[in-house]
DNA sequence: TTTTAGCACTCGCCACAAAAGAGTGCTAAA
DNA sequence: TTTAGCACTCTTTTGTGGCGAGTGCTAAAA
């Protein structure tokens, strides 16, 4: 197929996808020649979208309704027809300001950006927390709470805190917990979690540090405090957008995307697939791989402290989303977010 | 008004309330003399009916519709009318065995318990997070970051832990920090979070600690670090379950409630309702006191660790809830989670 | 006195039909 | 190549009548 769309089919392929994000109603080609700047009968509209219904872009849902874009029809609008404009730098302060009241606790940080994400775009907000294998050993402290219970406090170069609380089968006194905690503090800082788990691993192993008490406890007890979760974390805000679209106004179908939601891991995938990618990636529909969010769209972006990516955040809505204006919120919100965890925790 | 229904009234109503909680449609007399066993004719049903309307307890939706109950009448179902049986011991293992594959983190151990109360009432639950002012010093810890940021660790006795960054206008040592630490960690254990703060509070006034530049330090730090959230956290699971009641099938409704949740101060308050109560409290529609929720219902129960009240748990759902099966659940976890508070953190 | 059967009445719900409206594709003219 | 005209299709809306469920009242039965 000829899959080079004219310039004129592109201009109205555009329109139609833009009057439908506006009004979610199949657009006809009477309402595309009074709307836009299109200089066209409505006849010649016509013809050419029945061309761009024959080429897969759009569809009709029915002989007396307008056109409704496809799939393909989003995704080639997102490829190449969209053009994005930067967010006006009173918006940009407008989501500045948002996290001025906010402590340095990364954990909030993220909620936040969760938040405004959701509020500023009027869609569902989502924010992956930093897996651990993501992230650099800053500083471990043990805290012995009872005779057996050791609480490990984790912290990451980002800024996050992990705790974990790890049965031990000795009573380890204050002194041996200080003297792990020193030894691991000083020989792992700034390593990444993987490196410090290879680390752990390989020392263990060898028979040298196996003679050594402390040292085997130390490795023992980090490598039960450093055990990834199986799936990350995901802050979502703004579920109660979800309702005002048309689209989900069937209970059925608005139930099972509510219920993927709460379910979470889905959405980890979802957002685990733009960690290795730069910039604002979109997935559209079908894309997703669930048949739940086939008509769900996300728009997604990588967020990065001191040393690489940490995680990615973006927002969740129907198909019809309006991506130009989304878009940059993301893409501001995304490094927003790896500038404050920059800067921070100095 | 005669308040005191007679027998036959009591136990019609009865009828009806639980005929409209199992169909959610409104009862006429004739459902109920096919169903229940009641010895009665249409017709005298439909007396009663009139007359427990005139009383307000039942409504009529409009003329040729059943009976449907109103506030009133729940409230009277739940006080007088409701016999609560204990759960099966088989669902007692049901739940209980929810929490085995949790590790010792109180964090996970209340969402697992706002989660169970969702599936297994069918409904949305909530958990309180205790409120620190609710909890007893266990262990205070500063971990220092770099030059100016101290990570405050406290823990409680229940085994909440609450990560706090604290800025310091000094650099304070490691040393220093240890001193401190130590020196909360001798004072305090045992204190519970208002003694903690009002001796802070006290001794910072005196002349002679502010002589001594080691507790005026620990006592900075401390306040910074125990400083109380404005208001509790809240886990709120199966939201979902929301969908599914033919009471909220408007959109409109449905979407006030879940903006409602996603805000969660308001079911704070809720919950706060609770926390000085015994057994399970029942706080039905308008008694929320909140417009978005006059149509919903909470069933809650105060958790407790070893030293009284921590929070409160529940469920909420509409006011057509099987409230017989439901407090039991409510109750058991409540239960449950006080007895796994008291003998895990040993 | 209490309960019940009978009956007229009200009202929402549903199915069906007709009309209205929106949009299309095709064809022929500009 | 574009456009006006037109017949056609299919949804949506509106209206109507009948059905069913349920009520309140009254008079008879227990």
């Amino acid at each position: 197929m000829a899959d080079t769309l004219t310039d004129r089919s592109q201009k109205i392929l555009e329109a139609i996808i833009e009057e439908y994000i506006a009004t979610a109603q199949p657009v006809g080609s009477k309402a595309l020649t009074r709307n836009q700047g299109i200089k066209l009968s409505p006849a010649s509209v016509r013809s050419v979208m029945a061309e761009l219904e024959e080429l897969g872009y759009l569809a009709s849902p029915h002989t007396s309704a307008g056109r409704v874009p496809t799939e393909k029809g989003y995704r080639f609008y997102v490829d190449t027809l969209l053009h994005i404009s930067d967010l006006d730098s009173e918006q940009k302060d407008q989501i500045e300001t948002q996290y001025q009241h906010h402590g340095l606790h990364m954990a909030d940080m993220l909620r936040e950006a969760s938040r405004t994400l959701s509020s500023f775009s009027h869609y569902t907000g989502l924010v992956m927390v930093p897996r651990l294998r993501a992230t650099i050993f800053r500083h471990i402290e043990f805290i012995k709470l009872s005779p057996r219970l050791v609480l490990a406090v984790f912290v990451t170069q980002s800024g996050l805190v992990q705790n974990k609380l790890v049965e031990t089968d000795e009573d380890l006194t204050p002194r041996d917990l200080e003297q792990i905690t020193n030894y691991l503090n000083q020989t792992m800082t700034g390593l990444s979690i993987q490196e410090v788990r290879a680390r752990v691993v390989t020392e263990m192993a060898q028979e040298k540090a196996l003679y050594d008490h402390l040292l085997r406890r130390a490795f023992t007890l980090s490598s039960a405090a450093l055990i990834d979760e199986v799936s990350g974390d995901i802050i979502i805000e703004g579920t109660s957008h979800f309702l005002e679209q048309p689209e989900f106004s069937d209970l059925k179908c608005m139930k099972r995307i509510v219920q993927t939601f709460e379910q979470k891991s889905i959405l980890v995938d979802l957002l685990d697939r733009g960690l290795e990618s730069e910039g604002v990636q979109v997935i559209i529909g079908s894309e997703t791989e669930c048949n739940e969010l086939s008509d769900c769209s996300l728009i997604t972006a990588a967020y990065s402290g001191k040393r690489g990516t940490l995680g990615t955040l973006g927002v969740i809505g129907p198909n019809r989303m309006p991506y130009s204006t989304i878009i940059p919120i993301v893409d501001y919100t995304a490094n927003l977010i790896s500038r404050l965890l920059d800067t921070d925790n100095d």
